[in-house]
DNA sequence: GCGTAAAAACCGTCCAGACGGTATGTTTTG
DNA sequence: CAAAACATACCGTCTGGACGGTTTTTACGC
């Protein structure tokens, strides 16, 4: 059963397993848990083998870092709505990738280890502050608004409460605050223009 | 404090030290930093001189943590308002209490560290969601709105922002939000608890 | 096809350094 | 003098990674 059906090395599989053990470790045992040879033996292959890969645990966990950025981009992406002069374009769809992410899934799971490594690495936040600036540079005329900041920064909470399960991580509290936000949104943008609900 | 005349000898400032320099590389170096020879190093004492004070990392870690949160705590208490029916009475106050941080001063600082050691270590994540639902529950009759949520959601995300530095965390932009939160906190009040789902 | 040689993939071992922690002093305080 | 407050020296462990060896895959001339 060690061997595979199909007679082949498959060096890309192997580097796909080595990142996706290593968020498996970090999610499920702290971040000191990954250690080369945890992510080996994890991965069934040896040290060597993973330092052939990876020039370094450093390489590894850039590797990692890479590949869930561009994840969390694609989806972001694919959840952005078409109208591209909808105010909170891209903090809506931020937010809603957020709102959606399902810790059972380990593809999302790993979301959960890239804000471990922004909260823990001023490196690694500053290539996701890099990205981010980047995606309002080209969403400037829609996303910079206070509200389409809240919408981020609340959706950053969201996220941050994945990680330890606060109050705010079930999925109905999630979805509560999702539809608040959302009506919020679409009620109005700007409160200096006459909320005509001043109620108490 | 009336006792405190020249002794060489100065055990309580010594500890202080400890934790203000452990919280000072964690801040600026990153998590890995925090070795005890650093610490030490740092607070100009030896390493024995550490141990001597804190049993071991995990206990100098947990006074760390048992600092922040308390003086977290006290800084939300002085901060809450009077009137216990306002609504999001606390989590109003824990928004101001994170929007005003500046980490140019060490007291404050500090909280980024808690930020930190939360989203790292699921032990003090429990603890902390320990203390935020103790909250919650004093103040269950004003603080349980989808708003209040909000509020506290943003708050960690502005919060969240403290480390790395993001767009978020210049003082106009901080600023800016609060002022458009308090409003939008203001106006709306609540839609109470209104169920209206309609999500795809 | 075939052989072969190089390159890539992979393995197991060993080592230097770092780190947490202990053990044992030495000085200061009460 | 006893206890607290430090310092110094040292140890065991762990980890990153270097290194050399082995197997598999590919490239190429025939």
């Amino acid at each position: 059963m060690t061997s595979k059906p199909q007679r082949k090395n498959n060096p890309e599989a192997v580097r796909a397993r080595l990142l996706e053990c290593a968020a498996r470790l970090i999610v499920d045992h702290g971040l000191p848990a990954l250690t080369l040879e945890n992510v080996a033996r994890e991965a069934a292959v040896s040290k060597g083998g993973l330092l052939h890969h990876y020039a370094g645990k450093n390489a590894l966990i850039d590797g990692l870092f890479d590949e869930v950025v561009e994840w969390f981009d694609s989806q972001v992406e694919e959840c952005i709505e078409p109208d591209e002069t909808r105010p909170a374009r891209f903090s809506r769809a931020y937010l809603r990738v957020i709102a959606a992410i399902d810790m059972t899934v380990p593809e999302e799971k790993r979301l959960a280890v890239l804000m471990l490594m922004l909260s823990s690495d001023p490196h690694y936040c500053a290539r996701w502050n890099q990205w981010v600036e980047a995606r309002l540079l080209r969403h400037e005329k829609t996303d910079l608004t206070p509200m389409a900041r809240t919408l981020r920064l609340a959706a950053d909470g969201l996220w941050l409460s994945d990680l330890g399960g606060g109050p705010d991580s079930s999925p109905s509290a999630r979805r509560e605050i999702l539809a608040f936000l959302e009506e919020l949104d679409a009620a109005g943008a700007v409160p200096a223009s006459d909320p005509h609900e001043g109620e108490q």
